[in-house]
DNA sequence: TTCATTAACGCAACTAAGTTGCATTAAATT
DNA sequence: AATTTAATGCAACTTAGTTGCGTTAATGAA
């Protein structure tokens, strides 16, 4: 059980990923909500919004834990393998829409993917 | 300019690293070598060891930094877009040999691709 | 609309990964 | 053996993320 009371935490953090297929990390949303959200507070309500597939969440190339709203992996088996584009101009990191089809030869028993590109994304390029 | 000297921690490192395509933290580095070597040490190491070529890094699922010696990695241009792989069962991460070729659509340009693949390995499946 | 319940919050204190400055040690070269 | 300076070890630090606990406030029932 996630999130169950409509908080303004809550829909600040809703309100900061907007309808942007753009990554945040805990630290970008308190920078964006300044003194409106508690550090622990965003910490745990990504964990439930997480828990609630409401976001998904994924190692950047920094270490740090981004997360970005479900949006086109929100199907039946709610499967994250879109993979997730670094722009080394401007420096953000959103979701692709697209699948990627990789195949794995040998006895791997693969069960999820997660891609990370690095590169220049259309507005850059 | 990387490591420039033979000292007994790095070659304790290198020792640990052995002739395999496992993929170490620092942390279990520093687990595996005991008293013998110290933790500022062994990250300015593994820094020098990826300037030179020597080994290479990305981030796991845990956002922790993984390093893993570059072995069918180290062509002409030493780009490293092997997928790595992470086994739940045995929990080890290793370096794939097979390339990976993904096509992304639409105007970005990919410069890097860096895959984790999440599932159970050749021994545990 | 008020009250009771308890999810969610905020603070402080903590852990773990990784970094930095600086004085000391020890490879490598002469 | 003497010299040079890369590399080390320590302590102190930064940053990401977590935990315990007392307080606050969203929600549903009276």
């Amino acid at each position: 059980m996630g999130v169950q009371r409509q908080t303004k935490s809550l829909t600040g953090i809703l309100a900061a990923f907007g309808d942007s297929r753009e990554a945040l990390s805990a630290r970008m949303l308190l920078d964006r909500l300044g003194e409106g959200v508690n550090k622990t507070t965003v910490y745990r309500l990504l964990d439930r919004l997480e828990e609630d597939g409401i976001v998904h969440s994924f190692a950047g190339e920094d270490s740090v834990k981004y997360y970005a709203r479900c949006r086109s992996c929100s199907g039946p088996d709610h499967v994250h393998n879109h993979p997730h584009f670094h722009c080394v101009s401007c420096n953000t990191i959103c979701c692709l829409e697209q699948e990627v089809e990789l195949s794995v030869s040998g006895k791997f028993r693969v069960m999820e993917a997660q891609v990370l590109l690095k590169g220049q994304c259309e507005s850059c390029a």
